[in-house]
DNA sequence: AGCGATAGTTAGAAGCTCTAACCTCAGTAT
DNA sequence: ATACTGAGGTTAGAGCTTCTAACTATCGCT
């Protein structure tokens, strides 16, 4: 472990580092992240506002810490998931429940990094290294299922995608999943956050169904005849 | 026209309100709703920021404004779409067309209602009534394609939310579409809403693929057997 | 012509982000 | 062991925000 104990300074500005972050994400969770306070998170901590930016240049560089740590926990979260099941099918269900289990657990978390980009703040390129790594999980899933399930007909436009696919996937950043997996792993995560996101903004409140039974459909026809 | 000449103070109050609203609208084109301000617009127009208070009480109060327009906007957009149509796959196919061009057109606007609620604003009532309407084109489509498409088999998850859907359809506000198509139009939504609001969030920019063909494929999958 | 409501003004309180200048003390290096 | 360096903290303050209070001028109606 001679990572942990660097020297004093560094073990003890990390500590600090951590305890603002702790207390910036009870700030995003309670008003969300276009809300949150330096000042605020200063006052919480007994000390004073300007010497937060002894550890975060800026506002926007503490969001991008969230951001980054919100991707990570996102990844690992559907990594385990992913780990869980035996078959391709069972994977993606256990992923596609870890999904919307995370978001609910931290609507604004979703939000933060799915939602209404923040006004002036661009993502650091690692959120997008994240970000492939959990399209990477669906990839490996959908592969292996190509030989499970045929996929069905799709229809003459999921061909056109497929066939456009076929050459536009540095997305995919070298992986080895046919055109129709790619497909099916890019609608299987517009179809999960179609769902998410509303039931997190809130726009099936008021509606008296039960999101749950919504989802279960979705992520089952997609799943086995996406 | 007995309604736009009303008196002299309320036309002036009317064509005041409105020209807020117009820099309102090109700030959130340009910043989004959450940096939108008060100050900048009265700066705009030449006045002081707190003459804006005459017109709305708050910030809060003309972003409400801005909402139930934006609303009405893409209700009309979407029933002037579905009335090009004459068979109800061509209704939906014109709707979703309509929708992405309404969203790409103006990607504030249309995260301004679906994307990450503003902090601590709730929606009026009023919007919730518009909202309601939007579904009710879809409702109507899918309830006449029930005739057209037998709608496939679904399997069991979307069975199982079809029979709550017969118990728990307040939300449909009296329509007398049967189950399957309330659950074919809330997947509808879901659905366009995911491939539009990763879209507009922009998800997709650096991925290389043409998000109008995943759209397309969707669409189509989704209008004849969802 | 004069009265009253209305639209505008400035001043200012309270909050925010962030910079500048300064002080104190812990860790390090001699 | 002591002296030095720099990191972490402070206050002051600029410049922005929303929004209230109090005042003035002007517009429209009687």
């Amino acid at each position: 472990m001679d990572e942990a104990a660097r020297s004093p300074r560094e073990r003890y500005r990390a500590q600090v580092r951590d305890e603002i972050k702790a207390h910036a994400w009870t700030q995003v969770a309670s008003t969300g992240a276009s809300a949150l306070s330096l000042n605020a998170i200063a006052r919480q901590m007994g000390i004073s506002g300007p010497a937060l930016y002894r550890y975060f240049r800026n506002r926007d560089d503490l969001i991008t810490d969230l951001v980054l740590d919100a991707y990570r926990d996102l990844s690992e979260t559907c990594r385990a998931a992913a780990a869980s099941g035996h078959t391709a099918t069972a994977r993606l269900t256990a992923v596609a429940a870890a999904l919307r289990g995370w978001a609910l657990a931290a609507p604004h978390r979703y939000l933060l990094i799915y939602g209404t980009p923040v006004p002036g703040y661009a993502a650091p390129p690692e959120a997008t290294t994240v970000a492939a790594s959990i399209m990477s999980i669906l990839l490996d899933a959908f592969t292996e299922a190509a030989g499970e399930n045929p996929s069905g007909p799709a229809g003459e436009p999921a061909a056109v995608l497929d066939r456009h696919l076929a050459t536009h996937r540095q997305w995919a950043d070298g992986h080895p999943a046919p055109p129709a997996a790619l497909r099916r792993a890019l609608t299987f995560w517009t179809r999960l956050h179609g769902v998410v996101s509303l039931e997190v903004a809130g726009h099936f409140t008021g509606m008296s169904f039960d999101p749950a039974l919504l989802y279960a459909a979705e992520v089952h026809t997609t799943v086995d005849t996406a």
